[in-house]
DNA sequence: CCTAGTGAGTTTGGTTTTCGAACGCAAGGT
DNA sequence: ACCTTGCGTTCGAAAACCAAACTCACTAGG
């Protein structure tokens, strides 16, 4: 999880994920609707290539022009991307911004998805799970 | 989202988070098992106390002792945590450390949780769902 | 031809944050 | 009397951040 942090451990790199899962691509666009400095969205946008989460793809020549795609590991950060958007909503919320609302293709329905257990298929919250290994007696050390 | 990052969109502030879900509560452990600096230690913990994700609790008068507790709003931060823990664990793993596991209470078995729908019940990706509202139109504004 | 505009950055110079190391203080142990 | 534990705070140096201006390579309009 610390690697985890290590790439996607900043505000401005959560941000430009989040434009990212709303299809935007191009570097004034990403300026414009996060906000971040322009030095700092160009070394964000930077790492985030060197660590795979995005690919930059020439899309002129003639001006030299480049834009930025989810890869599947970028892609795969989504539930993360979710979590935080439900968790915001939920506590965050203040009554005068509305909230971004999520349409499942396969059931139509408006939902927030949830983890849920892929061996027995129920809903998980943190009292339904437990570590083991190295961590776990880490903790019971105490 | 951009105000939950407010909360927690720190590299520290997680590694806090995470210790806490593995039941560190005391200001030396922090200190410790996630390396932060003791000032900025200090300053997060202060912080999430404030956004009322941490409790500080008094375990000790004589001398004057505190721990932190999750509070239910930090309790349901889970979710991003453990998707955090599993995109690292896939993306991110080197052979030389093992990854920490999960078990289900509920089923007995090691697993990484996954989203699903609440509607349906399928597993969910990035792709099975569409942003509408908001920001739908500004994403597609273009 | 001259000027303006666009896209993708880089440079600059000044302000915050962060860091590691050391210190403070109140007790408890030996 | 001295060492240790727990929980922080203070300090100066180093790094990161920021807004604003600049660059470069074109395209479009008059």
């Amino acid at each position: 999880m610390a690697r985890a942090l290590s790439v996607v451990g900043d505000r401005w790199t959560l941000l430009v994920l989040r434009e990212a899962f709303f299809r935007t691509r191009r570097f004034e666009d990403f300026q414009a609707r996060t906000g971040a400095p322009r030095p700092v969205l160009a070394e964000r946008l930077r790492s985030l290539v060197d660590d795979g989460v995005l690919e930059r793809r020439q899309y002129s020549d003639r001006p030299d022009r480049f834009e930025y795609r989810l890869t599947e590991k970028g892609v795969d950060l989504y539930p993360v991307l979710v979590s935080l958007l439900r968790w915001g909503d939920r506590w965050m919320s203040d009554d005068d911004e509305l909230p971004i609302t999520l349409r499942h293709r396969g059931c139509g329905q408006i939902v927030q998805p949830e983890l849920a257990c892929p061996g027995c298929g129920e809903w998980v919250t943190a009292r339904d799970m437990e570590a083991v290994g190295p961590r776990a007696t880490l903790a019971g050390a105490r």
